[in-house]
DNA sequence: TATGAATGAGTTTTCATTCAT
DNA sequence: AATGAATGAAAACTCATTCAT
């Protein structure tokens, strides 16, 4: 990793570097963003270099949110186009599928729970609007499989996923354990810390249920 | 106000005078937990005397947030009290009302926003505990009445309570405008900034449908 | 405690359980000086009590520390009193009552230790001569026993006795542990870390010998 | 000093400056550590910059300790291979450069006896240790070339020095004037603020007759 | 390009002491 | 005399970012 990145190749990947480091540091943290320092450090780079590739420590994260975002559009667009069956049943293996893909990107989540607050300061104006603007892409393009897949009318579809999106978010959020477990019987009630798998897979059912009825 | 603060209801104005400088303060800010010192001015008291009634910064927003909670269900209670008609006009009216309580209080959800990652570090176990107890009694306690007020197997309250406040986490935070204003042509898609109001309205609206369907 | 101490007596009472919490705090502490807060607290006093009684907390562990230095020589007299014997025997009793007496004592030695560099500040000078003043009368009267007892010349027992409490300083703080026990074998060598009551008997006995060889 | 310090000699150097810059806080102020900050503005380095050289305050101070105290036992040995003539001319002469050497080291003695209270709190372990380890390796270099040179019985070099020191300590204590001048008749006695030159050679002297006495 | 040395702003909390009651 | 509410100074250390090499 010492050697020079000259070739636009080498660059990508040491922009990969940079980016797996701070996702496994992220990961394995508490919350809270990784050093600049410490992602230097896993990346076998100088602290400086990171800069070379990164305008701040935000972006970093920020990219790194994007290309999940945008990974699991994807995947969810691949799971679209295998859809058989009543659309019933086409909306409920979607919501299978898409909790699992969420839940398979344990960064997504803990990434846009911290975004507003966090990633949104200390951030170029333009490179946020340049992530948005790549998303909205990418939703948009998913959301017009969801329309053609699951018969619906034009300009829904961005709706639909968006709010299972909202919904994904508000149920993550509730779901997260407290560090503690002082839980004691009160608590015990399993509503507060639902289970999130079971809970979101419920909650996206009966939000398309109610979304596709006439 | 009294000079001395001896009686408790004295103690009491003193309390509420903190939390309303660190609203203000919080509201008027970038989404960031304002200083202690800060506070401090905004209340005309010294920065010591701010420790005398919370123990740590991030237990005058706990209890921001809790107090922003609690008054919401009540709030809410009161409405759900004077519902009338059949179901799906009890459910639309609440819903209405639900998104007018959020809205009025601003503070609710910019707090929730940052509570997974700012508050819920920096904050005494046993503050949290109590808290959350608090709240889960509160909840339970709405969403008996919800039971009861629209005919609801008992349990279920609870869930569709815990999910409107998901979707409405989720939804608040996908209407954040950046804070730019350089939002070109690609954003002006409502779809990505959609207003609060309306879009909190309507997803909760295709969500009560769904969760009532049999 | 908590009510008014207008006879001498009472006053003198409330002096004496300030200074009987000091101490106890202090002794369970870590060589730190306890604060003035948990001082009033183990006295079952108010704060603002404890500053009736003494002008600085300082104060408090100044007046300790002579305390337990009169009380030193008071024993040490009325062990002189009672000496018995050829020279040699009567010093190398001294010594070993000298030894007992500052060992029974554990907060003279950790409160000598801290004199220099945090007692002597925000110490009012007034107080700080008084204290040296009655130290300097006790001293010369123990001196003079001593010159008396083991037939000195008369002005050397005072010499004799503020080196003994030098050799006796210096001793003790060699003879702290660290706080760690990682001491290796290197460190395993007693001399870093002798044991206080042999040590300082043997570097007594020594300095007393030399002392009083004409 | 080179702008940026790259070369190992050039770390060195400002290394180097800032424990200059300490020590000259340190020996002109009242006993107490200077702050960081201070230390930094005199080093002509920012305060960040500080700790890139050292990890705490005390490690600055507990290497300046250690420094001095190396370089009293250099001198030390110097002095001792030069010795010549009958051994109480040696001890003499050892006792007369043993106070010049410590009375030409004034930071020596002063973070000495803040050693215990300050220094060893807030410094880390391993820190720690390795400055004993080291003190203890040539404390025991310098004994031998004691026992040596005076003709000791092996194993008492190390004693005597080390009784040695503790006598310097205390009557080092001992002779730190108050702050005051103040001092009345009462305190005019000599006794108990001695000059530390005198009484410190004295005392030792009298302590290698004692223990040098078979 | 890569490095890593240098920078310095930024903030919470403690606690001795005072003084209104 | 007693209380305890109020004060506000004081300081170490981190870390994102820059820039000399």
């Amino acid at each position: 990793m010492a050697r020079y990145a000259i070739a636009t190749e080498d660059k990508q990947a040491r922009r990969e570097a940079i980016l797996d480091a701070a996702k496994t540091l992220f990961l394995a943290g508490d919350g809270t963003l990784p050093s600049a320092g410490d992602i230097a450090n896993a990346s076998q780079l100088a602290k400086g270099t990171v800069y070379l590739y990164f305008r701040t420590k935000e972006e970093i994260f920020s990219a790194l949110l994007a290309a999940s975002l945008l990974d699991s559009l994807k995947e969810l667009e691949s799971v679209l186009s295998e859809l058989k069956g009543r659309r019933a049943d086409k909306v409920a293996s979607f919501i299978a599928s898409f909790v699992s893909i969420i839940e398979s990107r344990p960064e997504l989540l803990r990434l846009d729970a911290i975004s507003y607050g966090v990633l949104e300061k200390n951030l170029e104006a333009e490179t946020m609007l340049e992530v948005k603007r790549e998303f909205i892409i990418a939703l948009s393009h998913t959301a017009s499989m969801i329309e053609f897949v699951m018969k619906i009318a034009a300009g829904r579809g961005v709706l639909l996923l968006m709010r299972t999106f909202a919904m994904t978010r508000g149920i993550w959020q509730a779901s997260q354990p407290c560090d503690i477990d002082l839980l004691d019987e009160a608590l015990a009630l399993p509503v507060l810390q639902p289970v999130f798998h079971t809970e979101l897979t419920e909650a996206l059912n009966e939000y398309w249920r109610g979304a596709l009825a006439s």
